[in-house]
DNA sequence: GAAAAGACCTTTTTT
DNA sequence: AGGTCTTTTC
């Protein structure tokens, strides 16, 4: 393919994307600029370039010379089949793979010389966590005083480079928790995910030779989602590109959006400072979103300030308005989605529902089951993270490495064998005594007798029996072999419940994905042998797929449900962005200047995957953190859209009812006061079309006014209430502490009860 | 040692 | 409100 082939329909910034083939190179890519059309397309100009004739390539540029960066497993699977469409089979041998799986790769030739074994395994999250409480516990320190998560979350931002300025008091235990960490993983031969980066970066400054070597197999390097680098990730390719520099970075400022997770905007800013006569080339033509929603995300993404100045532009009609949809509570949204989604009367899968958190997702999830619409929830609590799986994984991980102690304890008493924490507390002593793995621990103890003694021996028994059968079989077998002979499906069987059912049909599918495993070749083409190699393999993948590599196939015919991070790269013809309210999105925690400006990237984000149509929700009023009802307002980003692209806003006022709850309190003593008569408020709910609401026992009495009051001080004795379950009761006595009141209430129907105010999702009754 | 009941915490986003 | 981890009970 020629030059003038590849960029053949192309405008004419496109064109030089694709042609600028030499040096840096910063592609300003607009959200729907066609940014993965220039990449594939830029890949196969490189390629034909380096073709000198059938089959044969010009010695400086050949096709494995080429690597091409993403971020989701997903995405690269997609360029490298968009790619291989175009020029066919040369592009198996580009490189196209995730930051991390391409440190995998160099780590698993050459991670010697910093003192891991070349079979290193990875840690999830999950058995970062693990660690950090041995930790914790090591230094008696109370998982309450210091929660786990909090210093993992501590530990990954000094590994990302982004804690040199924190304040270290003289008290703080962190550095001593944070060795003890390295240790261990040292000792289980095991690196965390941003390990993985990082030990590149540290390999490649401490052993130039090393890095040469490699900067001569990738002399062209391409890399997508640049925004969302972090300074680890920034030093690694500013290592590699070298003195070629041959390095092409495609991005979108308005589409940072993994700040907490280290990515730093100011690569993308600064990076004509970081490699001087870098080309830059603005890609603002815009083919996907009709112009009152690129109009509407623009207005909103306008008001940030670190940003790079730029106007996307389409030559699409305006289409229809940006349409705000207000609904009385959260649990309204859902219904109101439907509504307009039988109403527009498309196919399922046109529509797509974007949240700023995950626990959103159910409201919808809940009407949409009612009313038999297919969905498909992206993310959530991902097939890798299900406890069963992560049990099997578990033994494998063993199998693979007896060095990982997470593994052994997390799947030694499962299913169980008598060796609960006595035996672990004595196998932990037995491993530290001689210094050995766990594992070591319990073939030394499984000599000795007794009962955990014999329990540790047959365990051993079990592991080595399996141990011997890993050359032998093919991966998938080996997946049913460990399930069965350790007696998990017998446990699950024993269950005999629907849910247990479904852990074994996961289990299934774990074999099922080892096999395709067996057939799938990896990044270097390569087709891995059964035995310890496809082992490694399997596992590797299986800790490095993410939430975003399993969306749901165009074909599903299925609603789709995703966080707005999920969303970023994907596109449909009708959007709804629900909980459109203050500390919603933005969310309650971004409170910086530079927090509300992530979340509003978040929501061009979010704004930008629409084609056609774009609804946007918000609730009047939404549950608070323990089951209250309080008042919403408007998102400010509402507030940002052009008047001239949106409808369903109320001109001039937000959407604050006439009265507030607040302005209640505060109350008179004896009986609460009488609210002011308000149809439609919380009393006169209109109930759900279809099928009633599950949760609630009590017949609601008709024409019953109650008010749900943010403030728990209103529940004072004598006050007249109403429980989801219990019907209406009168307050007699109230104590416990001022946060959290104890009531004890008579109940016309159920008698005297005691309940906290927090948790009982009371209502008071209004007698006017 | 395992099942049942209870405290407790959670919610930001994820490779 | 709901799930997870911890404590209690058999």
């Amino acid at each position: 393919m020629t030059l003038a082939e590849l960029t053949d329909g192309l405008n004419p910034e496109q064109r030089r994307a694709v042609a600028t083939l030499d040096g840096p190179l910063l592609i300003l890519a607009g959200a729907g600029s066609g940014k993965t059309r220039v990449l594939t397309r830029r890949i196969a100009a490189l390629l034909a370039r380096g073709t000198v004739g059938e089959g044969a390539f010009a010695p400086w540029l050949r096709p494995w010379n080429i690597l091409a960066v993403t971020f989701t497993n997903k995405a690269a699977g997609e360029m490298r089949h968009r790619v291989e469409a175009l020029v066919g089979e040369s592009a198996r041998h580009v490189w196209v793979s995730t930051f991390h799986s391409t440190c995998v790769r160099i780590l698993r030739q050459d991670i010697e010389p910093l003192g891991w074994r070349r079979d290193f395994v990875i840690y999830d999250d999950d058995d970062q966590l693990r660690v950090i409480k041995a930790v914790l516990e090591e230094f008696k320190i109370s998982p309450k005083e210091l929660p786990p998560a909090a210093v993992r979350g501590r530990i990954d931002r000094y590994k990302n480079g982004l804690s040199a300025g924190e304040y270290l008091a003289r008290s703080d235990p962190f550095p001593k928790l944070l060795a003890s960490y390295d240790a261990r993983l040292k000792k289980a031969n095991a690196l965390d995910f941003n390990d993985l980066i990082n030990k590149v970066v540290q390999l490649w400054t401490e052993n130039p030779a090393v890095l040469t070597r490699w900067q001569d197999r990738w002399r062209y390097v391409l890399v997508d989602e640049y925004q969302d680098t972090n300074p680890a990730q920034y030093s690694l390719l500013k290592l590699l590109a070298g003195e070629a520099r041959n390095l092409a970075v495609v991005g979108d400022d308005d589409q940072s959006i993994y700040r907490f997770r280290g990515a730093d905007l100011r690569n993308i800013l600064e990076f004509e400072q970081d490699f001087p006569g870098a080309a830059v080339i603005k890609l603002e033509q815009n083919y996907r979103s009709k112009g009152n929603i690129l109009k509407a995300a623009s207005g909103v993404v306008r008001n940030n300030k670190a940003r790079k100045d730029k106007t996307l532009r389409t030559e699409a009609e305006d289409g229809e308005l940006v349409k705000l949809l207000m609904t009385e509570d959260d649990a309204a949204e859902g219904e109101t989605i439907v509504n307009t989604m039988l109403r527009l009367g498309r196919n399922w899968s046109d529509y797509a529902v974007i949240y700023r958190t995950n626990a959103l997702s159910r409201q919808v999830e809940q009407v949409l089951t009612r009313n038999r619409i297919p969905y498909t929830l992206v993310g959530g609590r991902k097939f890798y993270d299900r406890m069963e799986v992560k049990d099997i994984l578990g033994y494998l991980r063993l199998l693979n490495n007896p060095d990982d102690d997470i593994a052994l304890a997390r799947v030694v008493n499962v299913p169980a064998r008598g060796l609960g924490d006595k035996a672990m507390e004595s196998l932990r002593a037995e491993a530290a005594r001689h210094g050995t793995n766990l594992r070591a621990a319990a073939r030394a103890l499984g000599g000795t007798g007794g009962r955990a003694g014999n329990a540790l021996a047959a365990f051993s028994l079990l592991m080595d029996r399996l141990e011997g059968v890993v050359p032998l079989m093919p991966l998938s077998d080996l997946v049913a072999y460990v399930a069965t002979e350790t007696g998990y499906i017998a446990m699950l069987e024993a269950e005999d419940t629907d849910e247990a059912r479904g852990r074994i049909e996961n289990i299934r599918e774990l074999q099922r994905s080892a096999a395709a495993v067996l057939e799938e070749p990896d990044d270097d083409g390569n087709v891995p042998e059964p035995g310890p190699m496809s082992l490694r393999y399997f596992l590797d993948r299986a800790t490095l797929s993410g939430q975003a590599d399993e969306l749901p196939d165009e074909g599903a015919g299925s609603v789709t449900l995703l966080t707005a991070h999920l969303a970023k790269g994907l596109e449909f013809p009708v959007v709804f962005v629900i909980g459109m309210v203050e500390k919603g999105f933005p969310h309650a925690r971004a409170e910086l200047e530079e927090d509300i400006e992530e979340e509003r990237r978040l929501a061009y984000v979010a704004f930008t995957r629409a084609r056609e149509r774009l609804f946007l929700t918000s609730p009047r009023r939404r549950r608070g953190l323990e089951g209250w009802y309080e008042d919403a307002v408007l998102s400010r980003f509402v507030h940002e859209i052009p008047e001239d692209a949106l409808s369903g806003r109320e001109p001039g006022r937000g959407h604050m009812p006439a009265w507030r709850l607040g302005n209640l309190t505060p109350l008179g003593r004896g009986t609460p006061a009488a609210a002011p008569s308000r149809p439609g408020w919380s009393s006169e709910r209109p109930a759900p079309a279809r099928a009633p609401a599950p949760t609630r026992s009590f017949a609601r009495p008709a024409g019953l006014r109650t008010l749900v009051p943010e403030n728990l001080d209103s529940f004072i004795t004598g006050a007249e209430v109403l429980h989801p379950s219990l019907g209406i009761g009168t307050i007699q006595t109230r104590d416990g502490t001022p946060g959290n009141p104890r009531l004890t209430i008579h109940f016309a129907g159920a008698g005297p009860r005691t309940v906290y105010a927090v948790t009982a999702a009371l209502e008071l009754v209004i007698r006017s």
